[in-house]
DNA sequence: CGTCCTGTGGACCTTCATATCTACTTGATT
DNA sequence: AATCAAGTAGATATGAAGGTCCACAGGACG
């Protein structure tokens, strides 16, 4: 439904916000959300355009979030690298004048405007502090983050 | 957001549906619904193995529902041609028992499963009798319908 | 039976999102 | 200035969805 870029954009911004202001390499970043690299540089440069995120380069280098998670939300996220599209006018329709759509494209606009609704009211934050689910992303991942700063660390 | 075949398969039901159990033939439909025929026949195929559609060959052949209008919800052609995919696990997490999503997929599951009800809550039914919107698809196609039909009758 | 009409199914082509590769630019550190 | 770390950008590959084509099969009707 969602496109895999937008989807690792969530990923991305997601992890870069449990980062908590400290900037996360590319490298780094790829492993932690499994996203190929050399691609995840591409949505972070799209993201980078919105202003969502922001790029230091050169040694202690890497991408750190532009905004607070709570100001920013899902919606903003997916309009970064593949804009929500509503319908508008009939996809059939050439020559049309009222911008009334037929009862087909009414109702499944009707069902994306709820759609973007709830991404429009989710923040990133919320997804920091879920009390049932202590990580904002897989456990399994939080763990092979948990090694990766322990790499960091000592290396 | 719903592919390209979901809206084809979408407008040719509700076609089929306005045709009033006479037999479309694949050209005629291809014409109303704005589809290219050649994919139609494919989407319709697809429709047909799912019993949401039936053909007959030959003269005065063509295709026609298989159900009433009422008894067909939206979701229900979505997922003859392309099965409406809910998050069941974390796309990261390779090793995972517990069926608890990430927050963020849980989050977008949730927004999923709404968008889901809105399709499994409507009929096509629902579509042939708008009372603002007196044409099931847009107007134009409807007039071209329209005339299509003459065609028929005089030829 | 022959012929026309219409759907079937498989092979193939096209397009575009996704992904990779690589040469380049910029910043920090010494 | 030299060097290394890291992001930038454009060219190119890949794969799946969308779309075309064509030879065939089945039904209607004279």
């Amino acid at each position: 439904m969602l496109s895999q870029t937008v989807e690792y954009a969530l990923r991305a911004v997601v992890t870069l916000a449990s980062a908590d202001g400290k900037p996360m390499v590319t490298a780094n970043l790829a492993r932690v959300t499994d996203v190929p690299m050399g691609y995840l540089y591409k949505v972070l440069q799209q993201l980078g355009r919105k202003d969502l995120v922001q790029s230091q380069r050169g040694s202690k280098g890497g991408f750190t979030l532009r905004k607070k998670p709570v100001d920013i939300t899902l919606l903003e996220i997916i309009n970064a690298v593949d804009p929500f599209k509503r319908i508008n006018r009939c996809p059939m329709d050439q020559v049309q004048e009222v911008d009334v759509l037929c009862p087909l494209h009414h109702r499944i606009d009707e069902a994306m405007g709820v759609l973007e609704t709830a991404f429009r009211n989710t923040t990133v934050e919320e997804l920091l502090c879920d009390a049932e689910r202590p990580y904002p992303l897989c456990m399994t991942l939080h763990e092979s983050k948990e090694k990766d700063q322990e790499q960091q660390a000592s290396g």
